[in-house]
This record gives C-alpha cells, structure tokens and sequence, in this order.
DNA sequence: TCGAGAAAACCGTCTGGACGGTACAGTGAC
DNA sequence: GTCACTGTACCGTCCAGACGGTTTTCTCGA
C-alpha cells in the first residue's frame, strides 16, 4: 500500500485550497473591500501570519484565486463537451449556465475581485475567454454570428447573476436557453 | 439670453460634475483600490477638504456617482426609442450598445466600482435593471424569448466590454448586433 | 524502533503607512 | 457677508507585511 506521495506537502495544499475557499466566502459575504489578510486567515481558521506563510502577499492569494478559479471553469467546460460534433463546444457553453447556482459562482467572484483590485490583472483571463470565442465561432462550424450571439448571451447570463441586476426567473432562464440550444442544433444540422 | 438659473450653485453643480467625473477616471486608470478621497480630488484639481465640502463622505460620492450613471443612461435609452412601434425599446436597447466607445463606459464603472465598495449599494440599479427587463419583455410585444435574449446579449456585452473579457472586433460586434435587430424586425412585423 | 535534529506549518505581535473623516482658520470672488 | 473653496493639522482605524517564536511533522541514522 505505497502512498502516492513524493511530492513533499499534502497537508499544504489542503490548507492553500482552504484559504482560496475562504477568500471566495469572504468576497461573497463581506464584498472587495472585506478582503483583508485577516479576515480570509480567520475565515479559514488560521492565523494572519499562516495565511502569509502560504501567501507572501496579498498579490499573491488573489493571483491564486484567479488561476484557481479559472482552471476550474475550464477543466469544467471541457467536460460538458460530448463528443467532436458539431455545435458541442456551443452546447457546453451553454450548459455551463444552465443551473442557477453552484455553477462558477465562485470564479466569477474571484474574477471580480481581482479586477477590482488591480484592473491589469485579467490577462490570463482574458486569454482564455479568447480560446473560448475562437473554439465557439471557428471550431464549431456553426453560424459565426450565432456562436458570437451565444457568447455573449451566455457571459451576459453569468455577469447579471454576479451583479444582481435583475437576474431572469428560472423559467426564462431555462426558456432562452433552451432557446439557444434549438438554434445550435438547427445551425448545425445539415438541413 | 436668460440663463436657466434661478438654482444658487452654478459653480457647485459644475464642480460636483467634475468630482463625478474624476471619480469614474480614477477608477478607469487606478482601479477601485485607487479610489480615494485624495486621488479623486485631485484628479478634479481640487484639495480633499474641496471634495468634503460636496461630497461629506465617501459614500455620497460613490451614491452619487451611481445615481448620475444609471440617470444619464435611462435617458439615453428614452432617446433612442422612437416612437411606440413594437419592438422600439428593444431596437433602443440594441442600438445602445453598438458603438463600441463612449456609450456607457461611465456608467458601467460606476457600477462596478459601487459593486466592489459595498455589495448592497445596487438595489436602485437592479430595480432599473428590472424596468427595462419588464419593458422589453411585456410592453414590446415580443417573443419573450427573443426579448430576453436581447436582454442578457446586449447586457453580456457592455459587461465583456467592461471587463475586458476578449471583446469582439467591432465588425463581429456589428454583426452580431444586426442580426438582433433583424430578428427584432422578424417578430415584430405582422407577417 | 527510537530519538534527535531539521524542516514545515503555524501563531501573535509589532510597525509603518495610508485612508476616512474632522476641525478650523484663511482667501478671494461676487 | 456669503459662497466656494484652500491648506493644514490632526485623530482613530485599518491594513499589509515583517518578524520572532512555537508546535507539529518528517527524516534518517544508529
């Protein structure tokens, strides 16, 4: 029974993995400006020095919290893809904002709070919102301006729940998705 | 010529545009963090205790910046909707978000900038943001599904925009906003 | 298998600086 | 004399980060 261990922390990461969660809390309940050292170290029941034993900086945790979070979404969305078909990359996209919670809440927290923090910080995020749009309108094959039009439908979807601004009904919710998804298969379909 | 005072402060009300003004600037090139009660001043050309004259706390500022914002931006909106044809507040809607520059760069750092000083500060946002959904959705006598997505599109585009989430070029921009427009025309007319 | 020492993980305190806000005396324009 | 400021001095608070010290865990040789 050999452990899979040569890496030399697995207590840390553990503990790591605990003050990002805890950061993401912190951001949700008391906004950017209760991000402070010690309210994550609190929040994750540490002190102020263990947190900056892990993390330097604050800089640092926040860079953490933004790959972290965004590693996430995209090992998420690469899961929801089914398959090389037409449109799956689009579904997925899709799929991706169906539920109304739990989806990436907390990457968009994360990303919220880093932009608020230091507005140069989003590269790496915009980098990848990149791949996205251009696996969306070139890999898929469908309609370019269909793919556009769900990209930002979809990025609209997530960025009204993070603000609030009068986030649909689950029902309308459902039904422009749904909506979204006919016009997938449609495009994709050949006739 | 009769000027249109008859209100005390002409001055006032131009200094207190400039402080509005200064505050979105700051926050545009320093980020939220960089917003304080000295850079905005300032940034205004004027010494902090100026600034406290109009604004005697920092939260006023940010109210007010909030306020003026939304405001400038709802009248904005009522320009553009010509007449009560169906489908004109949605066309508005579209239209407003087409120039890629200047349409309301302002008001979303406003609100994000409130969004990140304190969480709770949007509820006069969201019930605006409720208005023009109720609008588009019940008054225009659209496909409610049309008119939700044009919603969280044009919405998810000022957002990327903002956000810098790998915006599209403007030729995609356009497309895609046409395309919106023409189903718009689509379910509008009376075939 | 035991124990000693090293490294990792973490605690609690301190400091220097920035920020919000107050108070107030002064200035110039109208 | 009032309005619209300037400028300075100051207070209390908060925070990032540094630092010294402590406990826990790992390592390795005898």
């Amino acid at each position: 029974m050999q452990h899979t261990n040569q890496s030399p922390n697995q207590k840390s990461e553990n503990t790591r993995q605990r003050l990002v969660d805890a950061a993401v809390s912190v951001v949700r309940s008391q906004g950017v400006q209760g991000l402070t050292l010690q309210s994550v170290a609190t929040e994750a029941g540490l002190s102020k020095g263990g947190l900056l034993y892990h993390f330097s900086s604050k800089e640092e945790l926040v860079t953490a919290l933004l790959h972290d979070a965004m590693e996430r979404v995209d090992a998420d969305l690469r899961k929801l893809v089914n398959g090389g078909e037409k449109g799956a990359f689009a579904r997925a996209y899709v799929e991706y904002v169906r539920a109304p919670e739990a989806y990436w809440e907390e990457s968009a927290t994360s990303l919220f709070a880093a932009a608020a923090l230091e507005p140069g910080r989003l590269k790496q995020v915009q980098q990848l919102f990149e791949q996205w749009q251009t696996r969306l309108i070139e890999d898929d094959e469908l309609d370019p301006r269909l793919a556009l039009l769900i990209r930002i439908a979809c990025d609209g979807l997530w960025l009204i729940d993070l603000f609030g601004l009068a986030p649909p009904s689950d029902e309308q919710r459902a039904d422009v998705l749904d909506f979204l998804i006919q016009s997938i298969e449609l495009s994709a379909t050949p006739d």
